[in-house]
DNA sequence: CGTTCAGTTGACTAAGGTCAATTCCCGTGG
DNA sequence: CCACGGGAATTGACCTTAGTCAACTGAACG
């Protein structure tokens, strides 16, 4: 079962579970396999499932008239999924596409209401994961309201420096809430401002 | 306890409880009173409560550089927190201020730990309410992500019209992300164009 | 009736958007 | 090994919109 070893070290730094309880939430996980280019989930959809990446990374963007804007990149090691779609199981606008092949461990909606009912353990994860969320979207929230785009390009190489080893600058753009175009005159003016 | 029948109805919408399941809930709570303009929370201090708001209504906002950036309102019959301040247990950024003479029921951090501890009714409403936070701080996110200063500001007056009749416009203005005089601007721009 | 403060307006600046042209990079096929 | 093609990134010229700072207006209040 060595598909489950890094979710299981990752679920286990929210709370300690015994491991009857681990054998529960297990036997919920199934394994897929995605190639490059295909979507986790497409806009319209209603998300159905938490999907913990063993594998690869993926790329979260909407389509606004006409152009893409992406507003989160996922690594192995985490989760990736429209949670605002899943629990609330209203459609998604969301496209989650695979940037690489990709090996992830997935959870359906009903599977885990069932695992919340059944064991306070998953119910209080449940919980927890939640908060988790909502204390990285809230800093989201608050470098889009608070700070300049170039605040946050510096801010985003200091905090994720993985980002900019793996995804092309024009998806990085859009996350920063800029154009292309932009985004490379920001660069450049830190150059020069560096080099003088 | 005629203090608590809103609270009750508010929570009762998130799930099914019972009578002694209820009265472990509202020991728990206290009754304050602030006045205009008396704080809730200061950039700084951990938020170690949250605030259901029986009378009145609050602003939440962030200092940068001087000048106060509002990013959220809160009215009567609703929670007012800086829950991620008060989940992470670490110093909050945000000031919260009354904006008129209010009345307030509070519950401590610790005793809605023990809540959720004792009581698996107090754990699910701890997720429900997390995911519910978690859907409107993402609906934010992508609206200053994907949407114009302008487009905003239509929509607040179309999901929010409250605000309008009871916030000033300055505080509008850091909300939706831009300066007074913008909002200002914007506000005839849609006029004029609404004449012609 | 004056003071105060929010809101508006004007003149100008700064920064990002747009569109088109160019360069760079990298993989593929001759 | 080199030439070519295509997408990404950069650059240039110009446009649009928000920011800045200061002046003005108007309503609320004492």
């Amino acid at each position: 079962m060595e598909e489950f070893t890094i979710i299981r070290k990752y679920i286990s730094q929210f709370l300690p579970f015994t491991e009857d309880e681990w054998q529960i939430h297990q036997a919920l996980l199934v394994r897929r396999f995605l190639k490059k280019g295909e979507f986790l989930l497409k806009g319209g959809e209603v998300c159905n499932h938490v999907t913990f990446i063993n594998k690869g990374h993926f790329r979260a963007y909407n389509v606004i008239d006409g152009d893409d804007i992406t507003f989160n990149f996922a690594f192995e090691g985490n989760y990736v999924t429209d949670y605002t779609s899943f629990v609330s199981r209203r459609p998604s606008t969301d496209y989650i596409v695979a940037m690489e092949n990709a090996e992830i461990l997935q959870l359906t909606y009903d599977d885990l209401q069932a695992a919340y009912e059944k064991s306070p353990v998953w119910q209080k994860f449940g919980r927890l994961m939640a908060e988790f969320i909502l204390i990285h979207i809230s800093q989201r929230n608050k470098a889009l309201l608070f700070n300049t785009p170039e605040e946050r390009y510096l801010n985003l190489m200091k905090e994720r420096p993985k980002v900019f080893e793996r995804v092309p600058q024009q998806y990085i753009a859009s996350y920063l809430g800029i154009k292309p175009e932009s985004l490379s005159r920001i660069r450049k003016r830190l150059m020069e401002a560096k080099k003088v």
